[in-house]
DNA sequence: CCTGGCCGTTAAGGTTTCATCAAGATCATC
DNA sequence: GATGATCTTGATGAAACCTTAACGGCCAGG
């Protein structure tokens, strides 16, 4: 049985989805502001989380942080319709999907059973080929197809490698790499990613200065590209 | 059977409605002013509403406003001809589609179904497909149907198309995109939309002068169609 | 018929962001 | 403490992007 922490203030909310997620056998546990929702999580380990970013005491983000900081439960985020920066930022801090009030109650439900199933036993593949090289998540190996012997990588240039290529045909944002390889203080240091890019491709890509596999989408971020 | 709850307070709008929606096997109720729509909506949960703009007790966005505090239901706002500015106020309040009084039957039903149908059971992945390209949300990925390779948009292109397809088969006025995009500051800088509606429509459109999914609602915003 | 408002289109300017290079700083190992 | 690899940092030219303004088409109202 799934269980689902639902964090919101407003008790005719709380209330709709107490009743809609019970009948639909899942199991609901509820938390009005974000210090006892972060309680919640740690007491109850919640499958999946609801959170709305309009709680009295604290902002939504710093929940999201908080959960984050030693759980990967997936989080759907409710927020206020014309809040975009306020979305922007939940899903930089790490929630999974965001849905805006008012919201119907189906698609709620459907975000909700696709957030579980990503969250599912990861059918990791752990070995990803191109028509160039492969890479083997695994071992934390880079081959040339073809050519022998390794790529030799340094560890920050296959930690960055390894957020891309488990995001593979994704979209990464520049705050999400630089979070990821070296923490939450670089976010504005892009700088790093442009220097480690640029290794990368020169390591990897046929043509380093038109890359195939290593796309920049400009102003976003990067995309591994098989 | 679908549920449609009619709130206007001309009697022989009420009939002609009640007749022909029954006759298509809709079940109708009625009310004749805000309060008791407001009432109404929540005893009946009808699973669309056709509100009519010019009630005696209340101002029609209020009403919309008192329903989407906690409900999605579809609203279709009925208003006489010439109240623009009243027309946007309600959709902006959160109206689903308008009709301007009088109106066709034929359009009305044909609104209807449209917004039932939008209603219904959400798709799971927010992925959209139309008969020319693919728009993957959580990839922020724009693919050709049959043509390889990905669109490449720019981060202001890309909020844009968010938002319309997130609202995909609804009217969103310019403010909204505006206020989404830009932010609350730039809603009166509506040429930034045509500047950005063309592009988009430059790299999405079969044929980029007659828009086909990326339509215009003169006087009122833009509308996504799948 | 003319006028004004709204929409679509285009192009140029200024600004931001990106790729590349190279030199200093840091770290691990011996 | 020396050495080599790795990581930071700054500078520069190039590319992409956002903004803004101007022009023409279309339609409605006078």
């Amino acid at each position: 049985m799934t269980r689902v922490l639902v964090v919101d203030d407003e008790p005719s909310i709380v209330r709709a989805l107490r009743i809609n997620l019970t009948a639909r056998k899942y199991e609901v546990s509820t938390a009005s502001d974000g210090a006892s929702g972060l309680a919640a999580v740690a007491r109850d380990r919640p499958d999946v989380m609801i959170l709305d970013l309009g709680l009295p005491d604290m902002d939504g983000t710093e929940v999201i942080r908080g959960v984050r900081g030693w759980s990967s439960t997936p989080i759907i985020v409710l927020s206020v319709w014309g809040q975009e920066s306020q979305k922007v930022a939940a899903l930089d801090a790490g929630a999974d999907d965001y849905v805006t009030k008012p919201f119907g109650m189906d698609e709620l439900l459907a975000r909700l059973r696709a957030a579980v199933r990503r969250a599912a036993p990861a059918p990791d593949e752990p070995v990803v080929t191109t028509g160039h090289f492969t890479v083997d998540l695994a071992a934390k190996r880079v081959a040339r197809n073809g050519g022998d012997g390794n790529v030799g990588l340094t560890p920050t240039e296959w930690q960055l490698l390894e957020v891309l290529v488990r995001n593979r045909g994704r979209l990464v944002t520049q705050r999400q790499l630089l979070q990821e390889v070296w923490g939450p203080a670089y976010e504005t240091e892009s700088n790093y990613l442009r220097v480690y890019m640029a290794q990368l491709r020169r390591k990897l890509e046929p043509e380093p200065s038109r890359p195939r596999y290593l796309l920049t989408e400009p102003g976003m971020g990067y995309r591994f590209e098989a």
